[in-house]
DNA sequence: CTATTATATAGATGAATGTCAATATTGATG
DNA sequence: CATCAATATTGACATTCATCTATATAATAG
């Protein structure tokens, strides 16, 4: 069962007036979910953040290099980077190189854009 | 231990050249993470996304009343976001009222801009 | 003061997550 | 073909998470 699932309103009560809807099918919201929560660990967080100022490709022993974890570690995470959409990776001979997906950092900037107050403007302080 | 940690870099392989460091302390990466992570659940998601929808505050009630989870759920969710600095409170009489942080919404889209190639414009998809 | 209403907190529990060691896979090299 | 090097996959384990029920807290109504 998905548990955002949208529910009518049954607004009776006095506390504050009628609310819109939720924004977001379940599906949606399941789908950027998962995007964010991909990046909600600090390593892999550190990870994509280094995939985009390499500014093209890393191959993995490069990012292995940069934390003390084992290698099935870092692999495990750039898995669930790649699952969630947030990266792609690409063969070359005896190596794999990873690069961020900017589409999927755009979309996940567009929610974030909605919640600010001067949402459209895109303006980051 | 913080997992996040930055490692010198040793490259002596042939893979690809010499890589930037991570940009990211490990403590602003914790604190983002932690961001992130709040938002990676798609009930919270939809709380957040509610809330700024109203552009201003809601109550609990109207919260717990659009999804089908128990009160305390929702109040734990809530409370995570709050933890985050994703959103604040404040009591007026018998009710707590939420609403977004923006400030935090924006740091958040900071990062995801600097993910894309275009990084500086904020123009999102 | 007592009861009610709105919300938070505490405690329990099954599911998901992050990590590692061990092993498999696949391309390159001798 | 045999070995090596780069990376992925598997399986185990401790920790964290999402959820519930039960209870506490705090403001309001009577």
């Amino acid at each position: 069962m998905n548990q955002s699932t949208i529910q009518p309103i049954n607004h009776s009560t006095a506390c504050c007036g009628p609310v819109a809807e939720l924004s977001l099918t379940s599906e949606e919201a399941d789908r950027l979910a998962a995007q964010f929560k991909a990046m909600g660990n600090p390593v892999r967080l550190q990870i994509v953040m280094l995939l985009s100022r390499y500014g093209g490709q890393v191959c993995v022993c490069d990012i292995e290099a940069r934390f003390t974890l084992s290698q099935p570690t870092i692999s495990h995470h750039l898995k669930i980077l790649r699952r969630a959409g947030l990266i792609e990776c690409e063969r070359r001979g005896q190596w794999y190189y990873y690069f961020v997906n900017p589409r999927a950092a755009a979309a996940l900037g567009a929610v974030l854009a909605q919640l600010q107050p001067d949402a459209g403007q895109g303006e980051y302080a």
